[in-house]
DNA sequence: CGAATGCATGTTTACGCAAACATTTCGGCG
DNA sequence: CGCCGAAATGTTTGCGTAAACATGCATTCG
């Protein structure tokens, strides 16, 4: 910056001012700072920005994998919003999913210039971690009960699972068999919880549950077996990449979906409408998940007020091709 | 700091020693000041630290879009990579990929803290934006012909696709239909030039080019016309997700994949296991890339030397269910 | 026994920027 | 013609940290 207002002739502070858009600065002034930076190449040091405000405008992500679909969804629409609020994303990965872990995240968190941080995890995993969680640093955490302590923002997992059943129920048939996603998952255990709710609400015998990992490959490992259960005629999937794997089982196993056996399935991922057949699929809203966490912790940042508890997000039941009347 | 110094009866140096763990200081001193540390909730302020030592330990990249399997799993092993490294990721976010959103995001990236840059986009956006990359930022680009430029890492496209189009005429296939990516993107270019290349100097005649953006529904879209091509028996995608919807429409169509039209796609992504039938592709390792990308920003950050040019990736065909020889 | 040595710790300084305050400049008006 | 006030610009200062240098103290050795 000296060299720069040295080349302009004027002082570091005329410099900042043209630098920051102050006004007071006139027009032939500013023209020559702006020519100086040009030639210097100047550009802002924002350590020492940061420095001055006491802020970095960054927010920390931290989440486990960018492998699963929804993960990579909501990363992607919280980083466009932020980058709308004029924030930047800073990810913190988390390389195993242990406690220690976790904790590691947390400690280099710490360290890391961030204002405010987002989590996006399994939460059982964040339960060992609290303590370590630097405090005065506004968290917002996604798919978690931890809303006691945090700022939950979440899919509203129940509601979108007791559709998936009602829809299925609705279209005759006597019950609803499940998929569900691995224990640690919070958003597993809750559609599993409301899929097991809903079918007892309706007075229908409660099927032994199968569980996967998310992966298309466990779906498929599940479906084999669910293709030689004779009175499996639905089925729930906890996301749509198993979802995926059923139907390729039962394809494999020779039932047809949806005559056979109707599948749905939860996230409404771009390629289930490109499945064979278009699966009926839950819709999740990971845009709108993102944008309220930004909104939330940019309010905790700014001061202002946050309604606590857990911020839902609907769902809708999209249908297509892979739900049916059962077979006759 | 100077709290914490106060409270442990010390000199602000001396907790600075402590906080970075240098040595020349005595056991029940530094024992002090941590204490101290605790009982303040001291974290140090990386702005000040970044600021003293004129690093960030920050690496950005810039991306246009995350819903690509490919760019989510290369960012993901990037983050990985530069985590072990001990350098933090900030996303840079391209809102709209056009010739000012490009420049938008070199503008941000300009004022923001990071050492390194490393851009994962369609290069053809990146041309325009060559002269506001602020100089003396080590830029690796991911995808490009700007090798002349920038440091270029890439997945060997050509022998990717070339190895497609052998396995397909190997199977005794007269010729091999392409259905590409969108012409922006360098990766489909190159796919669609190499597939153009291999028939050609296997002396196939060529088949007009379909062309699709990336999505499953493109695919479909194309794949409908495909199936009322009586001589396209071979389909090579340009990525899993199009060569899903291919799936599907020659479903829809009442051919069937294997033996009536075989599909090869690219990418490889976790659930094109799963496909019906499961799918023959190319192999990528995007660990590798990102790994690769990570070194060698790095390698210029630290000065060290880089060999100049592009550094190519290799490719595997995975061999699957979605390929036999033609019908008789 | 005094000086030299080495180690633990303290003091000063600069990193780049912008807020707060100080000074200069210039136009306008009595 | 000189003075006032507003606008433009300059100077000082501190943000939190760590390198460089300074000090003080104990131990050791001639």
């Amino acid at each position: 910056m000296a060299d720069v207002a040295r080349r302009a002739g004027v002082s570091a502070q005329t410099v900042s001012r043209v630098s920051n858009g102050h006004p007071g600065v006139v027009g032939s002034t500013r023209e020559q700072v702006l020519a100086a930076m040009q030639e210097l190449g100047y550009r802002p040091n924002s350590a020492a920005r940061a420095l001055k405000y006491g802020q970095f405008r960054t927010i920390g992500v931290i989440l486990f994998t960018l492998s699963t679909v929804g993960n990579s969804r909501t990363l992607e629409a919280i980083v466009d919003h932020a980058a709308e609020e004029g924030y930047a994303i800073t990810l913190i990965p988390v390389a195993v999913p242990t406690r220690d872990g976790v904790l590691g995240a947390f400690t280099r968190l710490g360290e890391l210039a961030v204002d405010a941080v987002i989590v996006i995890m399994e939460i059982h995993l964040l339960d060992a971690a609290t303590v370590s969680l630097p405090s005065g640093v506004p968290v917002v955490v996604v798919d978690s009960d931890a809303d006691d302590r945090y700022s939950v923002v979440d899919t509203d997992q129940v509601d979108g699972a007791r559709q998936a059943v009602r829809h299925l129920l609705g279209l005759g048939h006597r019950t609803v068999w499940h998929v569900a996603g691995p224990e640690e998952s919070f958003a597993a255990e809750r559609r599993a919880t409301a899929w097991r709710t809903e079918l007892e609400r309706a007075g229908r015998s409660v099927p032994p549950l199968s569980r996967g990992d998310w992966s298309a490959e466990s779906g498929y490992r599940a479906g084999l077996l669910l293709a030689d259960e004779p009175d499996c005629t639905a089925v729930f999937a906890a996301n749509d990449q198993m979802a995926l794997g059923l139907l390729r089982a039962f394809h494999d196993k020779g039932k047809v979906v949806p005559a056979d056996v109707s599948v749905v399935g939860f996230d409404d991922i771009p390629d289930s409408g490109s499945f064979v057949p278009p699966l009926t699929t839950v819709h999740q809203d990971f845009t709108e998940v993102g944008r309220r966490c930004v909104e939330r912790v940019l309010r905790q940042v700014r001061n202002e007020p946050v309604e606590p508890g857990t911020t839902l997000v609907p769902t809708r039941l999209v249908p297509r091709d892979s739900t049916s009347a059962p077979p006759a």
